[in-house]
DNA sequence: GTCCTGATCCTCT
DNA sequence: GAGGATCAGGACG
């Protein structure tokens, strides 16, 4: 059990393995939920309990990869367990980590974390002093984290970033509903996040 | 080359 | 609740 504040040390173990994202995008965005996404930085480690996803389809309009591979969405084309990470608005970032085998090109989007380590980091990064101000938002965790464009493509199975292993997800009320911020696929309903969790960044 | 749109967030009112 | 900031990729010519 990780408490908020509490020192993040990982050891291999701990880390979701490659075959975990190599399923199908919807169950690895439903069981990414509770899982914790670490960052360990020169200034030091920020990490968070996922508490909302959404899942990017090949054959969804929505994704940056329905119209097949171009230089920007390429990783999503690539092995499993990496992490895409891609410019929006001009002025934030987005972290999605890359699922599916090689050659097929889906993702799942991080949409909010609960802050659990380095939090006076992330409020200082973010300029922002409330907790759930913090993550709750796709670019929001980017910037809290650290998390920059270098590393896009990076292996998430090892490295400073990296996905541990958080409690037993079984039993937690997820909620499965529609996307945010998107206009093609709107109606699908790809998006999860847990049930009641004052981290998640819209209900 | 030019134009337009977007998987967002913040600052107002 | 509305609007602005700000820029890369993709569509088109």
């Amino acid at each position: 059990m990780v408490k908020r504040g509490q020192l993040f040390s990982l050891s291999a173990k701990d880390i979701l393995p490659r075959s975990f994202y190599a399923r199908d995008t919807q169950v690895v965005a439903r069981e990414l939920l509770g899982h914790y996404l670490v960052h360990y930085s020169p200034e030091g480690v920020a990490a968070g309990k996922i508490v909302e996803t959404e899942a990017y389809l090949q054959n969804d309009p929505a994704c940056h990869a329905a119209r097949g591979m171009t230089r920007r969405n390429r990783v999503m084309f690539g092995p499993p367990g990496h992490a895409y990470i891609y410019f929006i608005y001009g002025m934030y970032y987005c972290f999605n980590v890359v699922t599916r085998e090689e050659g097929i090109g889906e993702a799942v989007l991080i949409r909010a974390l609960e802050p659990v380590a380095g939090i006076p980091l992330m409020q200082a990064r973010r300029s922002r002093q409330k907790i759930t101000e913090l993550c709750s938002g796709p670019g929001r965790l980017v910037q809290a984290l650290g998390i920059t464009r270098e590393q896009n493509g990076q292996d998430i199975t090892s490295g400073p970033l990296v996905i541990s292993r958080g409690e037993k997800n079984d039993g937690l009320p997820v909620v499965k509903t529609t996307r945010i911020g998107i206009k093609n696929g709107a109606e699908l309903p790809l998006r999860f996040y847990l049930a009641g969790s004052p981290f998640v960044s819209k209900k």
